[in-house]
DNA sequence: ATATTATCCGGACCGTAGTCCGTTTAGCAG
DNA sequence: CTGCTAAACGGACTACGGTCCGGATAATAT
């Protein structure tokens, strides 16, 4: 079983987490209540880089050196909640904890993340829309093993790496917003969704040589 | 059965298909001509709106009356063969086209779509990247459309609309492109992947009464 | 040929994310 | 307290997508 550097998300610090001078801290924690008093006022999409700055009384420059970019400010802000729900789904109670059947739990991942992302909607997608690695940011990487450990767990022999980027995908927070705020899609409709998805991927015998024409099975 | 305008994609007029003036045809053709030359040269990603016009002989302003926007363009760019996919699996040959049995049909279109997605990566990335509407952009809800069709088809009653979501999802250009090339993915193994979850998710009996204690099947 | 008009053209302009580099300063040694 | 240095600062700068509107022009009527 692999770990990851465990609630890793990211801190503020640009990237060793070797000492800070001080007046990068208060600057840093200038810039984060800015920034929370801005999305409370604009709303996430609203925060752009260079109010921020000029609401915190710094340069641009430190807002960059500070989080890297948007995107990782965006995660910042989101660090507390997420290594909440890091924690809960690796050590806390069942089923989104360990103790539960690996279906129970994938369920209940999904029920979770689905509450998540349409709790703090504009943020996680921001948190999303950086350029490339969006799905390399170590959270990513988290949810990803953990849904391909869950795989295993339940006996989903057939390339549970890929299996488990597919579930991912469904639980992506640009198609999950879209499909509630442009469609009109009911949260708990997502969940039910998700469900019949992850019970259906569990749950079926493997399936895996239908596709070459030999012995296929139900053809139709 | 619905059906969208029939192959809408995307033409070079800015909106209404009326009659386009000389001098707008001859810099539309100049503009898609220095398009493909720049995309030859420097890549997808490398086509900047300002290079393009400058390339073009034409003002900025020309491109975007054009194209609307880069996500635009690019759907242009890809219209042609964009087209062709469409007519294969909405009037070609089975199993892409009518006449299989939707699971094989389903098998198929992921197949073909992967294929197609790996051979114009870029653009394809490229295309999808406008800001909000990404899925509601005529050739993505076709594509919705048509699976959610296969779904029913194949029998599946819970939630078409959003199973279909689900498995659109698994076929993002982006995602995909990144499990090829970044995680060095083969695309075969991606083909198979696909197959193995339409198969089960159309194959499993509909369990969905396994998370809430009345076995009802909400559907929309 | 001339006048009219709807359409198109072009490039200056804007807001934004992200970079660069000369300047300032915190932390520390003597 | 003074001097030193590595780190942090800040804001001018770049690159880009997208908008705007005064001027040019193709199509058409007379």
């Amino acid at each position: 079983m692999f770990f990851v550097s465990l609630i890793p998300i990211r801190s503020g610090s640009p990237l060793g987490g070797e000492a800070e001078r001080s007046d990068a801290a208060r600057n840093r924690e200038l810039l984060l209540k800015a920034a929370r008093e801005l999305i409370e006022e604009c709303g996430a999409d609203g925060l752009t880089m260079d109010r921020l700055a000029e609401r915190a009384g710094v340069g641009k420059g430190t807002v960059f050196r500070r989080f890297g970019s948007r995107a990782g400010l965006m995660m910042t802000l989101l660090s507390d909640s997420e290594a909440a729900f890091q924690g809960r789904f690796m050590f806390g109670p069942p089923p989104l904890g360990p103790g539960a059947a690996p279906l129970d739990r994938l369920v209940a991942f999904g029920t979770e993340r689905i509450a998540f992302v349409l709790e703090f909607g504009e943020l996680a997608r921001a948190a999303d829309s950086s350029a490339y690695n969006r799905f390399d940011v170590p959270a990513a990487v988290l949810w990803h093993r953990h849904i391909e450990m869950l795989l295993r767990a339940a006996g989903v022999t057939a390339d549970p790496w890929l299996m488990a980027m597919s579930l991912s995908s469904t639980l992506d927070p640009e198609r999950l917003l879209h499909a509630v705020r442009v469609h009109h899609v009911a949260p708990e409709r997502l969940a039910e969704s998700w469900c019949e998805l992850v019970t259906r991927v569990v749950s079926c015998p493997g399936g895996s040589s239908r596709r070459t024409e030999n012995n296929s099975e139900g053809g139709g």
